[in-house]
DNA sequence: AACAGTCTATCTACTTATAGGTAGATAAAT
DNA sequence: ATTTATCTACCTATAAGTAGATAGACTGTT
């Protein structure tokens, strides 16, 4: 891995931490030993380097979506799952609410960044749940691009409140909770 | 007003409007023409004021949770709903939420605070539950503490959506989709 | 193969702005 | 005389970004 890619993976970690406002170039330079203005070479502004952070997590979820076409619409969302567990475990927070909540403090060509991803992980979801009520797995739902938000706001507050609570283990009966709305031959 | 309670709502504004990190003691002394030394007078430290300011969410709570004594479950589930409704109205996010996500930056004091808060905000949504539940007007749930804990997120982080989101207009919709869940004698 | 020029990635050293906070003066109110 | 609330003036630390130097790798020319 080279510095380029060391410095967003940082970057990333420490925005999921702290917020974007709260980490500084220097954080960066004190974890993977490089001067500031090195990291200034690569992410002239820190917007650039906010920019290329969402850009991975784009490609981290358009691979993820490319992998799992072929698969049942129970195990895409069982993907997505995973991925806020882990957050979850790791004290983490998902980029969208670590940045949401500034949002007033980041620049344009950030927000529409954010924007981007944004969108495409409510369309992918809908169109998960799309394909489960054709399939006749899911309930038949009025509107699945609502629900398609409420299930993600349901998992992107959850990482944030578990980091609050004492016992963080709400996270596994909430996604039981989710997965019982939402499938057609439970109880 | 005295300038102590003018202090803690603008802060509260700023804090919601963008994060806690993101807002400074100059921001505050520009809109309510007063030095920064002076609201130092008042509270010493940044993290004395963020306390103040959950205070104040804590007591509204509280005369909330008073006042709306006698209510129905559904009116009282109600009023929560409308005051989420008016942070999405007014391009805000609740306290919560703006705090959460950049909780690793905030020392002690101000961290027991907001569990303080947000433990009493589950346990009133809570006891709502429960008691619907009680007057057979909700379905029968199997967890309502993490019920509450659900609804509470969905709210939470909705408010967060609505303002990437081009047309925030979500929050109506999904608060019904909330309601429909909710309720025994819907369709 | 040798040289000149260019590009890449880093450095040191600096600037400008802001943050959070402190010290001490002052004037009015109690 | 003391307390309350404000001020001016300062301090120290840090943020973000810029300027310019340098060393090594890469490239094209003769």
């Amino acid at each position: 891995m080279n510095k380029k890619e060391q410095i967003i993976n940082i970057a990333d970690n420490l925005l999921i931490e702290k917020g974007f406002n709260a980490f500084s170039y220097k954080d960066i330079s004190k974890i993977i030993d490089i001067k500031t203005s090195s990291i200034h070479y690569h992410f002239p502004t820190k917007t650039d380097l906010g920019i290329a952070i969402i850009k991975k997590h784009l490609d981290t979820l358009e691979q993820t979506i490319i992998k799992t076409k072929d698969k049942t619409p129970l195990e895409k969302i069982e993907k997505l799952f995973i991925y806020y567990k882990r957050l979850c475990a790791n004290q983490m927070v998902c980029i969208v609410g670590a940045l949401t909540s500034g949002l007033n403090t980041l620049n344009e060509p950030l927000r529409i960044e954010l924007l981007n991803f944004t969108k495409k992980l409510i369309d992918w979801v809908t169109s998960i749940l799309n394909e489960g009520q054709d399939l006749l797995i899911f309930k038949t739902l009025t509107d699945s691009e609502l629900r398609a938000k409420l299930l993600i706001t349901n998992l992107m507050s959850l990482v944030q409140l578990s980091r609050i609570e004492y016992q963080n283990n709400s996270i596994d009966g909430i996604i039981e909770i989710i997965l019982d709305d939402l499938l057609i031959n439970n109880n």
